[in-house]
RNA sequence: GUGGACGUAGCUCAGCUGGUAGAGCCCCGGAUUGUGGAUCCGGCUGUCGUGGGUUCGAGCCCCAUCGUCCACCCCA
C-alpha cells in the first residue's frame, strides 16, 4: 500500500449514513424559502479578495487571520469566501439584479475560514443564505424572522430563542462608539487584556465579553439604545411589534453586536443552548450600506446565514426522526436463467414505480447467503427469484418484516404489491 | 492564535511498576446444497497517529510533529 494522504484539518467528509439528514435540511428549506418567494442563485466559492476586504471590514478577525486567500497563476488575489452575503450583492450588481428592484434571493453551499475547529464550528462550513434587496421598511425584517419560526417548525426543532437588538445608522454608531471608548477609557483598569485590545479594532466587542471583571463595567456602560436617532429607534419598535403580532417570541440583547462591519440598524440571532460554545444557528441583520459599498446604487438590504451544520446538529439533539432511506425491496437471483431474468424484472419495476428503492444482489451466493443481505440491507420484503421462477414468470414474495408466509406471485402482481409502499 | 484532554483492528474500547498486542461489534466461512433474523462453532484484519530519544527491551517514559475533541478567541 502507498502513503496515506490525509484529509484537510476542519473540513469533513459528508458520509452516507449523514446525508439523508441534509437532504433533510435542505427540501424542507427549500419549501419554505419558496413559500415566501425566495428564489435560488448559485454564485461562485472564489472571489477577489478585495471583495471580502470591502465589504467584512479590514480590521475583522475574518478578514485580518481567517480566510483562505491566494495568488492564482495570473498574480490575482483571491479568496475562498469565508461567508456569502458579499459574492450574492457583488453577483446581484454585476448582473443589473440590484437596480430599482426588490429581489428575494437565497443561496447555500461551503464556507471557509482558517479557525481552530471546535463543535460546531470547522474550517469548511456550509451555509444557507438569505437576502432581501429593495425593501426598506421593518415589515421584511419581521418577515424574515416570521419565516425563520415557521422554518424551525417545520424542521422539528424547539430549543431556539430569537435574540434582537439595533446598531443604528452608522452614523449614530460612531457617535456612540466614541461614547463608550470613553466610558471604557475611565475604567481600563478592570479590563480584561482582550478586552483592552478590542477598545481599538472594535469597541463594541467588548459589550460582549464573557470575562465577570468585564462584565461589571459593562453593565455601567452607555446603552447603544438610549443614543439611537429617532429613525432607527421607530423602526426598531415598530419590529418589535410586528413580530408581538405574529406571536414571535424574542428577547432583546444590547449586548448582541455583529462581526461584520456592514450591519446597520436591525440584528437578530437564534440561539441554542443544546450545541455547547458555539450556540448560534443562525444570525443576520440589516445592511443598508452595502450595495452602495460595493460599486451599486443605494439599496437597503436585510439578510440572515443558516449554520448547516450547527442546524443538523441541533436536529440530532432534537431527536427528530429522518426519512427512511432503506430499499424496498431486495431481488436475489439463483441461476443461470434467474439471474438473467432478475436484471428484465428489476428494470420492469423501476419504470412502473418510479420512486421505488429496489437493491439488486449482485455479490452471488446461494439463498441463504443473500438472504442475509436482504435482510441486513433494511428491506421490506425481499424478490426471490430462482429458475424455477424465471421460468414460470414468477417471483417469491418474502415480508422480512413480520411473519407473513412468503408467496409465489406473477410479476405484475408484484408491482401491485409493491406500489403500496411508493408514494 | 492560546489552553486542556486524547490518538491501540473498519467501529467502540481494554492493555498492570516498561517484558514482545486483546475483547466486543462488523465482516467472512460453517452448523443449514432453494430461504434471512435468534443461537453455537471457526476465521481474517494492527506502520499501537508519525518521527526521533532513553532503555538489554517502549503501546506504556521523554521530545517534536500531525490529527481529534472541549474551551478561549471569534463566529454560522
Amino acid at each position: 500500500m502507498s502513503e496515506l494522504i490525509p484529509p484537510i484539518r476542519g473540513m469533513n467528509d459528508i458520509l452516507p449514513d449523514a446525508t439523508p439528514r441534509w437532504h433533510q435540511l435542505e427540501t424542507v428549506t427549500r419549501a419554505v424559502l419558496a413559500a415566501y418567494g425566495y428564489r435560488e442563485m448559485r454564485v461562485p466559492i472564489v472571489e477577489k479578495t478585495e471583495l471580502f476586504a470591502r465589504s467584512i471590514g479590514e480590521v475583522t478577525d475574518i478578514v485580518e487571520k481567517e480566510m483562505y486567500s491566494f495568488e492564482d497563476r495570473n498574480g490575482e488575489h483571491l479568496t475562498l469566501r469565508p461567508e456569502a452575503t458579499a459574492g450574492m450583492v457583488r453577483a446581484g450588481i454585476s448582473n443589473g439584479l440590484l437596480y430599482n428592484q426588490v429581489q428575494r434571493l437565497w443561496c447555500h453551499g461551503p464556507m471557509f475560514r482558517h479557525e481552530r475547529p471546535q463543535k460546531g464550528r470547522y474550517r469548511q462550513f456550509h451555509q444557507v443564505d438569505v437576502e432581501a434587496y429593495g425593501l426598506a421598511g421593518p415589515d421584511i425584517d419581521a418577515e424574515l424572522n416570521i419565516m425563520l419560526a415557521r422554518l424551525w417548525k417545520a424542521l422539528g426543532v424547539s430549543a431556539l430563542e430569537l435574540q434582537i437588538n439595533t446598531l443604528g445608522t452608522p452614523a449614530t454608531r460612531q457617535r456612540y462608539r466614541k461614547l463608550l471608548v470613553e466610558y471604557f477609557r475611565r475604567h481600563l483598569d478592570a479590563l480584561d487584556e482582550d478586552s483592552r485590545r478590542r477598545l481599538d479594532s472594535n469597541p463594541m466587542r467588548v459589550l460582549d465579553s464573557k470575562v465577570p471583571e468585564t462584565r461589571k463595567v459593562v453593565e455601567g456602560a452607555p446603552s447603544l439604545l438610549d443614543h439611537l436617532d429617532a429613525e432607527s429607534q421607530a423602526h426598531f419598535a415598530e419590529f418589535q411589534k410586528l413580530l408581538d403580532d405574529s406571536g414571535i417570541r424574542y428577547r432583546v440583547n444590547p449586548r448582541l453586536v455583529r462581526g461584520l462591519d456592514y450591519y446597520t440598524r436591525t440584528v437578530f440571532e437564534w440561539v441554542t443552548t443544546r450545541l455547547g460554545a458555539q450556540d448560534a444557528v443562525c444570525s443576520g441583520g440589516r445592511y443598508d450600506g452595502l450595495v452602495e459599498l460595493l460599486g451599486g446604487k443605494p439599496t437597503p438590504a436585510i439578510g440572515f446565514a443558516m449554520g448547516m451544520e450547527r442546524m443538523v446538529a441541533l436536529m440530532e439533539a432534537e431527536g427528530v426522526s429522518v426519512p427512511d432511506t432503506a430499499p424496498h425491496a431486495y431481488l436475489v437471483r439463483v441461476g443461470a436463467e434467474a439471474e438473467r431474468a432478475g436484471l428484465r424484472l428489476a428494470e420492469q419495476l423501476r419504470t412502473a414505480l418510479p420512486g421505488l428503492r429496489l437493491l439488486v444482489d449482485c455479490s452471488g451466493g446461494d439463498f441463504g447467503k443473500q438472504l442475509k443481505r436482504a435482510d441486513k440491507s433494511g428491506a421490506r420484503v425481499a424478490l426471490v427469484l430462482g429458475d424455477n421462477e424465471a421460468r414460470k414468470h414468477e417471483v417469491g414474495f418474502k415480508p422480512l418484516r413480520n411473519t407473513t408466509e412468503q408467496v409465489s406471485i406473477s410479476w405484475d402482481l408484484a408491482v401491485a404489491r409493491l406500489a403500496a409502499w411508493v408514494q
